[in-house]
RNA sequence: GUCCCCAUCGUCUAGCCCGGUCCAGGACACCGGCCUUUCACGCCGGCGACAGGGGUUCAAAUCCCCUUGGGGACGCCA
């Protein structure tokens, strides 16, 4: 069977967005799955809007998702010359003439054809002109009058357009600057992408683009289209949604897994399965169930899906991602063991890598003050003596985990007559400087001998002083 | 305006191609409850949809047509 090689094609025109980011990882998937290869390459034939600081963007974004391409990134505007053959070869044969009618009198021509209900099309004034090259005209597509292009697409089935419906478009801007439906084809060609997935907004340019394919003799490849992404107000993505650039996704601590899983799930289903490993995703991707609707984009969901990655990814992979956000709350951590077990009891509470990061706080630094609602119901005088007793069995307490704890605590709460609610809400309260935190047991195991009596310590003389302001 | 696409719970979706097992299943959100050392996790239960109308058929979410609704394209943007 012949290799599959996708594509993924942005217009450095602005950062990558959620519904780029998904096209971009079906391309990707369905190469990976097949054993196919995967390109990246920016359209920037738009010099105007084209910006380095996006192509930036954009690889950074596609970096951190993990999507990683076979070739490229090609540049269009580098590839000038290639475009100028092949727009020369199709005025050769005729498929394709210079045209020097105006902006104002196409302009005109459009207003005409709207007020007159019709579709604004270019009238062919220059078709059979047969012009020479001349500065500061254009080129146009010699486009069928008649008959019908069909896109045989795998996602819709056969879509049947009327040849009437095109116009000559252009392919060659007066500046003699290749226009995308040339630029595409041609690079598609010349690359050997003969698998298209892309968003249903490029539908209505198919077959323009399968006309270029046949005019150039090339075989025209397989074209997928997927649905959009929607906002929550059902209209298409855009700013005035918020938050909808990969890379703020991973300012807001999400995972990529997470991200990807979510995305390639809003719009290609696997029967009820709603989490996926990236390894998983590979495997199990097919083009048969991307569907055809369109997909608002729903955050919460997304949030839920990051908490689910969190929870069952393995603390080794997670480590790196947690490192960072501690930056922002000035911790200098350590990927090792201590960090593992921090993580490890943050997991099922934490929706985020900013959540997470929050709420490791604590373990790296001993709380500087305590969470006044805590201290009132907890600290009060009376539990100073079971606090005390408490250090005194923890200093005795050969191994520190759950097994050796317990029996620890047992027996200070039956010394002072105290369900464990008693001395446990106290304890959190001193260790973490909060009422919400991990679980007594796990926390001070990761805290150690020293660090926990510390605390505990420190909280018995706050209670102290507490109840002396008190008296 | 013209052309094109789409249509199952609030949202993402399974089911539709190969009608009956669907008085429609899962997930998020929401509401109860259980578990419990806090908060979570987890578990149990609830709420909630085949856009409307015509056909075809013994039988339609599934096939056909129309209507309505939503989206997209119509650039010397991609």
């Amino acid at each position: 069977m012949e290799t599959l090689i996708t594509r993924f094609p942005p217009s450095p025109t602005g950062f990558l967005h959620i519904g780029g980011a998904r096209t971009a990882l079906f391309n990707w998937l369905y190469a990976r799955k097949t054993g196919g290869r995967f390109i990246l390459r920016f359209e920037d034939t738009d010099a105007e809007r084209s910006t380095q600081q996006y192509v930036d963007a954009i690889v950074d974004a596609l970096q951190w998702l993990g999507i990683d391409w076979d070739e490229g990134p090609f540049y269009q505007s580098r590839r000038l010359d290639v475009y100028e053959k092949y727009i020369q070869h199709l005025i050769d044969t005729g498929s394709a003439y210079y045209c020097t009618c105006s902006k104002e009198k196409i302009e005109a021509m459009r207003q005409q054809a709207a007020q007159s209900g019709g579709k604004p099309k270019y009238d062919g004034t220059c078709r059979e002109k047969n012009l020479p090259p001349t500065p500061g005209a254009v080129v146009r597509f010699k486009s069928p009058l008649m008959g019908n292009t069909v896109v045989e697409d795998k996602i819709r089935g056969n879509i049947v357009f009327p040849n009437a419906e095109l116009d000559d478009f252009i392919i060659r801007r007066s500046d003699g600057m290749p226009i995308y439906n040339l630029a595409v084809v041609v690079d598609d060609i010349s690359m050997g992408v003969n698998t298209i997935i892309r968003g249903d907004d490029h539908i209505s340019n198919t077959p323009k683009q399968i006309l270029l394919y046949r005019a150039l003799g090339a075989e025209v490849p397989d074209f997928g289209h997927v649905p959009m992404v929607l906002g929550p107000d059902k209209a298409r993505l855009s700013k005035r949604h918020g938050a909808m650039s990969v890379t703020a996704y991973r300012d807001m601590g999400y995972y990529p897994e997470a991200l990807l899983n979510y995305l390639v799930r809003l719009g290609w289903s696997h029967g009820d399965q709603e989490f996926f490993t990236r390894e998983e995703l590979i495997e199990k991707f097919d083009i048969e169930h991307i569907g055809r609707s369109a997909g608002v984009f729903n955050p919460e969901k997304l949030l839920a899906l990051n908490a689910e990655h969190i929870r069952s990814t393995p603390v080794e992979k997670l480590a790196p991602h947690l490192i960072g956000f501690l930056g922002g709350h000035g911790i200098a951590a350590e990927d090792n063991a201590f960090l593992h077990g921090v993580i490890k009891t943050l997991q099922p509470r934490s929706k985020t890598f900013v959540e997470m990061a929050e709420a490791a706080v604590f373990y790296y630094s001993a709380p500087e003050n305590y969470e006044e609602k805590g201290v009132k119901k907890f600290f009060k005088p009376e539990v100073a003596a079971p606090i005390r007793d408490l250090i005194a069995e923890l200093k005795n307490t050969e191994t520190f985990d759950e097994k050796h704890l317990e029996p620890a605590f047992v027996k200070v709460m039956e010394a002072h007559d105290l369900k464990f609610g008693k001395i446990a809400q106290p304890v959190r309260l001193a260790l973490s400087g909060k009422t919400v935190s991990p679980g007594i047991f796990e926390m001070i195991e990761i805290l150690g001998r020293d660090e926990t009596i510390a605390r505990l310590e420190k909280a018995a003389v706050f209670i102290r002083d507490q109840a002396e302001k008190q008296a």
